[in-house]
DNA sequence: TTAACGTATGCCGATATCGGAATATGTTTG
DNA sequence: CAAACATATTCCGATATCGGCATACGTTAA
């Protein structure tokens, strides 16, 4: 087995760096892929690609105006991302002292068991 | 070129599931390679391989005891991934309606084609 | 209809991935 | 030292990835 297709996943649709370009470029506005391209420094079908990959996981949505496809960010899958995190979050809040304390309570706590 | 490294980028590294689920194991407390592989229902070879792509982004940490090694979390790693997805809370903030609205009229943009 | 434009898809090569099995490394105990 | 235990590494096969290039598809305009 290989790596879980992107396709399927958010966590690994936005493990690309292009794929997170893209989403930051969008934040600003609908726009075609050629544009895109341009912005990224790769080609046309390449950014189609990832745009395809960024669709198939729901992050962005296209309408068609004319010739051109408009691209624009659905960005409402990112948030179990930003939630599961986020339950991480005590890990780079407390210091450094409290964060020692708290693993060696639960070093004791496990020794219990 | 294939796909960046798991081992440079922690938004790689936390694309594979059973990843994400050593982190959350290893938010409970420390623990060794071989009680996360049974929780995983995984071998130890395998579980293995994946502390040490956690281990290479840092996100997790090891120590010695005895025969034992004992991995621990350092999710200190995982803020810029909920930073960087914060940074579009505003999508899924804004009230549904108007999300609604927006999806309605890409839709309705569509349609006229 | 045909031409021109914008975009998507298919094929390819190089590489990385994940999991399994066997084996190597390292630590403690007798 | 040797045996037992815990963990890491290596090799393998099947598959997925990403980017480039050529080309197919779809829409508009002449």
């Amino acid at each position: 087995m290989a790596r879980a297709a992107t396709t399927s996943d958010v966590f690994n649709a936005i493990a690309e760096p292009q794929r997170r370009e893209i989403l930051v470029l969008l934040r600003a506005g609908e726009r075609p892929v050629t544009e895109l391209a341009q912005e990224l420094g790769m080609t046309q079908p390449g950014t189609s690609k990832h745009l395809r990959v960024l669709r198939e996981v729901g992050l962005v949505q296209d309408r068609r105006t004319g010739k051109q496809r408009l691209y624009g960010i659905d960005a409402r899958g990112l948030r179990p991302v930003h939630e599961w995190t986020g339950g991480f979050e005590r890990f780079w809040n407390e210091s450094f002292d409290r964060l020692d304390e708290y693993v060696q309570d639960l070093k004791q706590a496990r020794r219990k068991e």
